[in-house]
DNA sequence: GATCTTAGTTTATATAATAAACTAATTCAA
DNA sequence: TTGAATTAGTTTATTATATAAACTAAGATC
């Protein structure tokens, strides 16, 4: 039971000075004295505290207003590393960062989906072990390590409950990585959960209370903010809106369901309408969305499926809208790559179908990390976990 | 900007305290201090001031457990009373409760859709006026009156944005009431909205952080609970759900989209079906969920078209569970009347469709308060603002 | 160069939780 | 029956933290 207690309070206002010092730097023990109502006296013991800490660091003095000038604060980028890793379905992914998201090193791999979960295992390993040899020195050093996965997550044990298109079921990832780095918080979650945060914390989602990030590739899924906090339900299903039904008598999904919305606005629906146009060229391994919306530009046959892609899109979206009323919608994943081919008709779409129009018409927009929000993200949430908790950034 | 100070700590404390004696009345200071791990004299003051504050009594001598007997604490059900107005589509409900939300007055009234604004808004406010005056005396006295309407609200303002069913657009209600009785706490909401939070305080959603309750009659709404706590979204729309598109080549629905859940897990699918095999003697005026579920035990056609709206509501159902993944979804209003005759093959048609199985199945029950959710809600609703706020129970 | 402004620190004070010592009231066993 | 042990609740002293007010520092402006 979470009590009131002195040192809560302490903690509460610690992290709302470094968070504001992160969001506004440079900026000065003054301004944010007057910008949370802090006493000028507390938020130098605080920011003292920090400094000490390595958090934040004094980055000369500013402009005067009148006064003696101020000694600006920033935040420390530097502090530790961050390793973010994404799991994709024939690939890896991996990135170590800063604590602001810049990579400082990358690498992906790519693997064939056959190859049995020991393997895949070992070669996220080996990256991450090539990440931790990168990492620069710093205070902290690599302060803990994010995965994405693409499936349902169960986090406490970090165990993947079932990811269909890697063919994964109940297996323990994050064991078996604590058990190798028993000093560093090891982080599973979601892809799209993970890309989210990403986007909320360094991307397109950052100015949102509530916002819904849809992943859309093969499939669709979706991480939700709501609060600044993501939403995972009460057993990580929360934001699993690629099965929603959009049509109760079309055609069966790998899911067992029928009519789901990532069976009409996935790679699945352009695949299964490339076959039957005829153009079948486009379904080689080259196959790429970015690739086809650039063709697109001069044959209208692409730029219809793209088209109608997007206008499922659009339908399932008002689910999402209704579902959450959030001030804005994310696109990203590869479909994300065809831009306003996609995401044009499905504004169009939604804005001719929805309820009430002014205010509850959130932004439809386009990532903004792209093919790195999971990455990111995944670094994101070991930020999240070790020294940004959002649990006081709410209410 | 929420800062952390000493008063928020007390406040934190006192209030968790409050709702732990509500919770598990009776309950000993000693008792409080172990589960909550607060120091026993911090008990003492905050129990002493709810005392003074007339929130909590002592109401005798607990057993002793091999020692000093306890003094054992209770809840004031009766520090004040509590307004709770439904407005239907074509009548009025109005309930005065205590704090426990026992019904200590009650009148119902109706009216034809046919009358203004004016007119209704009159109706309500001499059923108000009549609550009031049969308002016991108490600490408190009535601590507020709160108000649920069929369609989108402005809750700060107090505002109904728009109603469909009664042909409400922008219509200021809550002002109009708050300049009859400025010093008491009006809340306007959407029904659904507070029928969840009546479910929650005092029905089928108590034991459940995350649930959703589904008001199913002409329409379906929702009312969602994440966290214990009501989201609403950025504007209120959160939880429209009935609009969700369950079926792009359907039928035309009258918000302007196609194939909406609510034209096919309502009563107006079940007129609908009545009307297509030629049953209607069932439209009439008289008719009723309750009453046909009961004729549906000696009439397969009837029963029939209960079954096939329990089937479509269960389609519905998996679109709340991958949006919302709650523990629990409630179903309430008018259908829920139909019973196991509806919810039955609703929780097979989840079962059936479901992605994956254990523990994100939430339990499909029915309403406990049944026709009073609303009202009770709205009586809940002015609780929860002037005496239990939720906003420290998260987390 | 005197005065006003702003930045930041130091010091004294207030609030509230806590620990420990206390009183009160009971059980239980010798 | 009596006294030790146990549990409930209060009182007192202590601690952590935020705050207000007084202070020092360093500039701008007239």
């Amino acid at each position: 039971m979470r009590t009131g207690n002195i040192s809560l309070v302490k903690k509460m206002n610690k992290q709302l000075v470094l968070k504001l010092i992160r969001d506004q730097h440079p900026i000065s023990r003054a301004d944010i004295a007057k910008t949370t109502g802090l006493n000028k006296a507390t938020v130098s013991a605080l920011v003292d505290e920090l400094i000490a800490e390595h958090f934040v660091h004094e980055s000369g003095i500013g402009e005067s207003t009148g006064g003696r000038r101020p000694l600006m604060l920033r935040f420390n980028a530097d502090a530790g590393s961050l390793i973010g890793v994404e799991l994709g379905v024939n690939y890896l992914y991996a990135v170590l960062t800063n604590l602001n998201a810049d990579i400082l090193w990358e690498q992906r791999r790519s693997f064939r989906p056959s190859e049995g979960q020991e393997a895949i295992i070992g070669e996220m390993m080996e990256l991450i072990e090539a990440a931790i040899r990168r990492a620069p020195a710093t205070p902290y050093g690599v302060m803990g390590i994010g995965i994405g996965v693409p499936g349902v997550v169960h986090t406490e044990s970090g165990t993947v409950v079932f990811a269909p298109n890697l063919r994964w079921d109940d297996v323990a990832l994050a064991a078996v990585l604590r058990q190798r780095w028993p000093e560093r918080p090891v982080i599973v979650e979601n892809e799209a959960k993970l890309a989210a945060l990403g986007e909320k914390w360094f991307g397109a989602g950052n100015e949102f209370a509530h916002f819904v990030y849809i992943s859309a590739g093969i499939g669709i899924g979706a991480g939700v903010v709501l609060h600044h906090q993501l939403y995972r339900g009460v057993s990580g299903l929360a934001g699993e809106i690629g099965h929603h039904t959009i049509d109760v008598n079309g055609i069966r999904c790998s899911c067992g369901n029928i009519g789901c919305w990532e069976m009409y606005a996935s790679e699945k629906y352009i695949e299964r309408r490339l076959a039957e146009e005829g153009r079948s060229e486009w379904l080689d391994e080259r196959f790429s969305i970015a690739a086809m919306a650039l063709a697109a530009e001069s044959d209208e046959q692409l730029a219809r499926i793209l088209e109608e892609t997007g206008r499922y899109l659009g339908v399932g979206l008002l689910q999402v809208i209704y579902a959450y009323n959030p001030e804005a919608v994310i696109i990203g994943g590869p479909i994300a790559q065809a831009g306003e081919y996609v995401i044009g008709p499905a504004r169009q779409e939604v804005r001719k179908r929805i309820l009430v129009k002014k205010e509850s018409e959130p932004s439809i927009i386009s990532s903004k990390l792209k093919e790195k929000s999971c990455a990111i993200g995944a670094a994101a949430s070991v930020l999240e976990a070790v020294v940004l908790p959002p649990e006081f950034a709410a209410v």
